[in-house]
DNA sequence: TAGATTGTTAATCGATTAACAATC
DNA sequence: TAGATTGTTAATCGATTAACAATC
C-alpha cells in the first residue's frame, strides 16, 4: 500500500536522479535492482531510497529488489515525463543556448517549442532546427498554443518584465536563470537557478574549512592567499544536489 | 552575542540573496535597512532574515535595523568573498562559456583563471581574454598555482575523468555541471547543478497541480495536452531557491 | 517616553536514518 | 526453509516561524 499520497519536495528532487540511474541500468540489461545498490549509484542511503520509492507505492518484492523497468516507468509517470512539456526560452545568450541543447530540455517529456531573443543578428536563426523569433513577437508566437513552461535567460535586469508576458500569455511555469527575485502571481510556479549562489556557497565553504579542525586558526581569510590547506584528515563536506 | 558558531547549510545558500540585494540597496544610497523590507524583496519570512542574520552576530540595532553597507561586508567577509578565488573551468560549450562571462564568476572573490577543452577549432582562443587550453596541458597550466576551484561543464561520459584530474592536481572543491554522479575523495568538495532536475521537478508539480484542488481528476497526464488549468483559485506552489 | 525593530525562544514541521518485522 | 531485501516505524536532526522580551 502506498505509504500516502503527498510526496515530500525532498523526495521529488531525488527522483530525477532515480530516472536517470535506473535509465542507464535497462539500457544496459539490468532487470533487478536493489534499494542498495541504487543507494551507492546515488550516493545516498538505502533507507532514503526506500522512503522515498515507498512514496509511490510498493514496487519492489522483498527478497529480490525492483524491476528497474518498472520502476523506470513509475517514476516517469509521477514525474510527468510521460507527457508533453512544450517550453519556450528566452534570451538566447550562451545560457540559453546551452539549454536548448541540453539532452535534459530535448528529451523525456520536454520540446523546446520556441526561442526568443531580442538582438537582431540572433533573430531569424535557429538553434537545433528551431527559429530564434524577437520578443516582441512573443505573445502572437505563443497564441493558441501556450508554452507549458518558461525558461528566463535574460540579463537581470529584463527577467521581471518577461516574466510578466510571460504569466501574460498564459505560461503556468518559470525557471528562472537570472540572477533576480521575481514576483508572479499565485499559481503560478516558479523556480529559480542560480549559477553564481552555487560559486559563493563554495567560497563559504573553503574559508570555512580551518574551523571545523580545531579552531587553531579562527583568522579571516587573506585577502592574497587561499585559506590554508587542511594539513592531516581532511574533512569530508557535505555534496549538495539539486 | 553572536548565537552559536556553525551557521546551517539553509542560512549559507541564502547569504548570497541578501548579499545581492544589499549591494544594490547600497548603491542606490541606502544606509539603514530592516529585516521586514530585507524580506519583502527576497521574498522570505521576516523571522527567518533575522534568525539567518544571528548567526554571524548581532549587527543590527534595535529601533532601527540594520546598517546596509556594514551588513554587506558582514556577509562578504563570512561567503569568503573578501579572498580570491581562482577558478578553472573544463569544457567551453555553450554553457562553459555561459559561466566564464556570468558577473558571479568574474567578480566578488572570483577570478576565472583558466579554461580548458579537448575541441581543436576552441583550443588557442579567448574567452574575456583567458585562452582556452587543451585539457591534456591541465596539469602542467595549473601546476603552482591550482584553482581553488574547478567547475565541470563537459559531457557527462568526461565528468568523471575531469574530476578525477582535477583533485590529483591539487583542487578541493568542484562545481560539477553534468548529468552524473561524481566520486571524489573526502576532503574534497563536491556540489553538483543538475539543470534538467529543475525542469523535472517543475514537470512534477505542473502534473499534480490537479491533485491538490480536490483530487477530482487523479488521472495520469495526458500524452498529448497538458494537464488540466485549475477551475478557479489558482494553488500557490513554493518557489525554490537554489 | 513611545514606537520600532532586533535577537532569541520555543513550538512545529519536514527530512533523515537506523532498525526490524514482514515476506518473497 | 534460509537468505535477502522490502516497507514502515520511530527516533533524531535540521529548518521554519510566530511570538515577545529586550532595547535602541
Amino acid at each position: 500500500m502506498p505509504q500516502s499520497r503527498r510526496i515530500p519536495e525532498a523526495t521529488v528532487a531525488r527522483l530525477p536522479i532515480y530516472q536517470r540511474l535506473l535509465l542507464e541500468l535497462v539500457r544496459s540489461g539490468t532487470r533487478t535492482v536493489s534499494s542498495e545498490q541504487l543507494a551507492q549509484m546515488a550516493k545516498v542511503n538505502a533507507s532514503k531510497v526506500r522512503k522515498d520509492l515507498s512514496f509511490l507505492g510498493s514496487f519492489g518484492t522483498r527478497g529480490s529488489g525492483y524491476d528497474a523497468e518498472y520502476l523506470l516507468t513509475q517514476i516517469d509517470r509521477e514525474l510527468g515525463l510521460d507527457g508533453d512539456w512544450p517550453v519556450a526560452i528566452v534570451g538566447i545568450g550562451n545560457l540559453g543556448r546551452a539549454l536548448a541543447n541540453a539532452p535534459g530540455f530535448t528529451s523525456r517529456g520536454f520540446r523546446v517549442a520556441a526561442l526568443f531573443d531580442v538582438e537582431p543578428t540572433l533573430v531569424g536563426t535557429r538553434v537545433r532546427g528551431v527559429p530564434i523569433r524577437h520578443f516582441d513577437e512573443f505573445e502572437t508566437a505563443v497564441a493558441g498554443d501556450p508554452p507549458a513552461i518558461g525558461v528566463i535567460a535574460t540579463p537581470p535586469s529584463d527577467a521581471q518584465h518577461v516574466a510578466d508576458r510571460m504569466v501574460r500569455a498564459g505560461i503556468r511555469a518559470i525557471l528562472n536563470f537570472a540572477s533576480r527575485v521575481l514576483t508572479v502571481p499565485a499559481g503560478v510556479l516558479l523556480r529559480d537557478v542560480d549559477l553564481s549562489i552555487e560559486l559563493q556557497v563554495i567560497s563559504f565553504h573553503l574559508s570555512h574549512l580551518g574551523d571545523l579542525a580545531d579552531n587553531v586558526t579562527p583568522l579571516p581569510p587573506s585577502a592574497t592567499a587561499p585559506a590554508p590547506a587542511p594539513v592531516a584528515d581532511p574533512v569530508e563536506v557535505a555534496s549538495a544536489e539539486q
